[in-house]
DNA sequence: TTCAATTTGTTCGTATGTATC
DNA sequence: GGATACATACGAACAAATTGA
């Protein structure tokens, strides 16, 4: 090229993107006809064509038979792949699959799909999962941060992604200095409170906790334990409290249940960071000859499949399950739509107790409760309230 | 155009791509030069360049400059997005999860990602699916074929999937007409007759079948069925099956064993479709007043999260869960490397025999049985084997 | 090393078809 | 119907890269 530069089609490329960058096209907005350009550069019609068919493929303009050549949306710039991201620590456990299936149902419906990754509750697999999906074509991403409760490393990707312009939502729980991020999840403080205020309703006093260490869940549900023990006046003992870690999530709730069994420690009531956890303290309970409801109450945490179908069913927390798979989905596709302006961005769940056979009055308390027989199946729900936060009651409980 | 038909440089882009997948241009073969093309074909260089533009952006074939246009090597071809399509029946139910748990396994290490679809078992979602899939940039597709034993209406769109060089992968059941294609699914003929001759060995002489009508799996448990009462001498009476479908799948099951113990019927054992439809016969069964395995032996199939915790464990057949989806991935993967020639194409997993508490020898037979104690409550697996297919034996039934 | 032939890449000019307003 | 604008097509020329004599 006698032009030390550039190729005349891809000058006038550039050129025309620029404008339209800068404003100078508004999107929707008619640019010059072919004929216009061509004269306009001096150059070929031929070559305006193939300048043009450049930025259309870039998704920058698009032409229509007759009329003419527009500016693209905003919206259909680069990317119509109508793909979503769902990034999850577990794909088959427990929960899991019902939020995957809340994301699905909403998504389809508004014609987008799922590109599933899950981190196996790993922070370098998380990374290796942004990092391949910022190589694709998505639109957004929907993630559950993988051990939430550890510092965050890989702020980078996450700039990246907002460099993209591809917005996305935390789900169940999120990193500390992302606090602000659009997110949905349950209030968990309330959630363990519930429970906790549900066992001390029973007369239980001596009441442990087995929590998660690595996730922002399991921190919460401490805090409400805390704070019912707390109203209810009761002295936080921390030899009652168990925390586990996702490596020792198999072997450290049901070690501790044994060593606190072994010490004849006097508790009367367990709180399980979830229906998992409560599915083994049951089982390690019954091994050590302890009977649940009858010598201690045990509760649960996200009403799964366990809760209902176990042996013994469990008094636990309703898990919002495919409800919050669609509330994160929806909120998710306004912020693609840019409807999120003034928009909520953050939805917090309320829990929801529900009893069923885990847990049971204590002798000495059940001449005071009246017009409940031991042999209750149907379970009973109620949506209390803290009254340390003034929501509103519903139910007969607390 | 006055062609009526077909614009000059689609149809030689058309033409050059048929040579291409009929293999008269190899990969990495030289193509003939845009001046030969535009003699041969009477057309202007230009069109030629028109039509070898929408070759290169499809991935057909590569220019290089002074050198030629070039066959693209297998690879290459047309796809890197480095995702596979997997669509299931249902996403949170039962045992699907740990199916594509082991889809996701194999396909992130080889380092593909998934893209997530479910039909709700409805064959006009499954078409709108596959519709869809064919707009965005699938590499292969596992599916898990909804409703597979109507005949399938929407076998154009796997045609297409063929032209267009995408493999697919049937996994659980496959419609007739496609009964060649690659698919990996469990021998639930074998599995059907396994849980039948185990309830026969037990001693039971009238066992109830309740079986699925609208899949595959339904039909060949059925099958097993049969042939195990053949095998044993015993007369098929159909009175005594059941067939449910989709629709009815919540009541059907629950008022036909009603029905049978209402009339009397002397049932003794009951071969249920899978573990959902057993536990829900066993409540109904107690709820008519029969014991669960006293009075009645039932049993599973799939060894789902249901068997192994429901309250009366189930004698059930392992399904191969994340095995399965494995499989269905390396296969598939195999063919998108096109390895797959000469290799396995079909893959049918061997099912294996739980027994657990929710069958039980007949009165008559248990002096007959020695060394078993009825409290056994640790789970015996046999791979046991049907003599009239011929396989090698292993454990100690059958 | 040079040079000529081949081949793709860029550009211009022109003509015609067809959809839109 | 006429003007406008994009779509298809042909012909020609030159530039740049590669290959092999």
């Amino acid at each position: 090229m006698k032009n030390g530069e550039q190729l005349k089609y891809s000058r006038l490329a550039d050129e025309l993107k620029k404008k339209i960058l800068d404003g100078v096209y508004r999107p929707g907005e008619k640019i010059p006809s072919e004929n216009e350009l061509a004269a306009d550069y001096q150059i070929s019609r031929h070559t305006v064509r193939k300048a043009l068919d450049l930025l259309t493929r870039e998704g920058y303009v698009y032409a229509e038979h007759g009329r003419g050549t527009f500016c693209s949306e905003l919206a259909h710039r680069g990317k119509d792949s109508r793909n979503i991201a769902v990034v999850m620590t577990y794909l088959s456990d427990y929960i899991f699959p019902r939020v995957i299936q809340g994301i699905d149902q909403v998504l389809t419906e508004n014609g987008y799909s799922i590109i599933l990754k899950n981190t196996s509750n790993s922070r370098t697999v998380e990374a290796r999962c942004l990092e391949e999906l910022l190589q694709k074509d998505i639109e957004g991403l929907i993630i559950e941060p993988s051990k939430s409760d550890i510092f965050c490393k890989h702020g980078t990707l996450y700039e990246k992604l907002d460099q993209n312009g591809i917005p996305y939502v935390f789900i169940q729980g999120c990193f500390a200095q992302m606090e602000d991020k659009p997110q949905v999840r349950m209030d968990d403080y309330m959630g363990g409170y519930l429970v906790t205020r549900h066992l001390l309703d029973l007369g239980h006093q001596n009441i442990m906790g087995i929590f998660k260490a690595d996730d922002t869940q399991g921190r919460e549900r401490h805090r409400g334990y805390v704070a019912a023990l707390q109203e209810a006046g009761i002295f936080y003992n921390p030899e009652l409290v168990v925390w586990f870690h996702t490596e020792d999530r198999a072997s450290k709730p049901v070690s501790a249940v044994r060593e606190i069994v072994a010490r004849r420690k006097l508790a009367d009531g367990v709180v399980c960071y979830n229906d998992l956890t409560a599915m083994k303290v049951i089982k390690t309970l019954e091994e050590e000859g302890l009977r649940v409801p009858d010598d201690i109450s045990v509760t649960g945490y996200d009403n799964s499949f366990i809760a209902e179908n176990f042996r013994i069913k469990l008094t636990t927390i309703a898990h919002p399950h495919e409800k919050l798979g669609e509330t994160a989905a929806a909120l998710l596709l306004d912020l693609i739509r840019g409807q999120s302006e003034n928009a909520v961005r953050q939805v917090v769940m309320e829990p929801e107790l529900i009893i069923r056979e885990s847990t049971r009055a204590k002798e000495t308390e059940k001449k005071l409760l009246s017009g409940q027989t031991d042999e209750q199946t149907s379970e009973r729900r109620y949506e209390a309230a803290c009254p340390m936060t003034g929501w509103k009651q519903k139910g007969d409980l607390c």
